[in-house]
DNA sequence: ACAATAGGTCAGATTTTTCTGACTACTAAA
DNA sequence: TTTAGTAGTCAGAAAAATCTGACCTATTGT
């Protein structure tokens, strides 16, 4: 139902938009990721919506999962290229609204 | 509920999501808006939620509601200066995701 | 063998957001 | 005077997002 709105800053906001997505991306800027560490560090969300918030987060390009091939094996999150060019660009909006 | 984050972006992200508000935003890029014609546009919305995303984005300081008193007097919503300032921020996303 | 950690999934419940329809006040046109 | 447009509000319903607890696989430590 959401079809093309034409506009990508738009169609960013949406994909970004949802209880814990900003709080995620923030935290991706600084760390990689890993699904039980967020758990514990954002206080008040669970698995459930954090295992949704990764994979579309993911979906839509600006985290990439990296299953680390060590054992014990674990997953990381970190920011896309894509992500990361999304950052300074973030950067320019504090201080303004 | 929400505290303080720390991070304007992430502070602005949340102000503006919202089923409508990303789009409200991009329409009043282009020209200043009135209820009843956001009302038509957008289509699948409805006025109870149109009146808080517009009442939102107006406490947030994206908006300003100007009433025109010429009779029949009626509403105007537009871009404040922060708002405006926003704009090129935004663009800058465009061809990145 | 047993408990613990990591990284999840699933169903069902709860909460939050959004939507619908009825209603208001004012102006204007027929 | 009845109808229509503008700009809403309100209560309750419906839909969407989020949360809880149980469960699962695999590995590591005791």
């Amino acid at each position: 139902m959401d079809k093309e709105t034409g506009c990508p800053a738009q169609a960013l906001l949406k994909k970004i938009s949802g209880k814990w997505k900003p709080e995620i991306f923030k935290l991706a800027v600084d760390n990689t990721l890993r699904f039980s560490t967020l758990l514990r560090d954002i206080e008040g969300s669970n698995k459930q919506t954090l295992s949704v918030a990764l994979k579309e987060l993911e979906e839509v390009g600006l985290l990439q999962k990296v299953v680390i091939q060590q054992k014990p094996l674990h997953v990381e999150y970190s920011l896309s290229e894509a992500g990361k060019l999304v950052i300074p660009i973030f950067k320019q909006l504090e201080g303004l609204v």
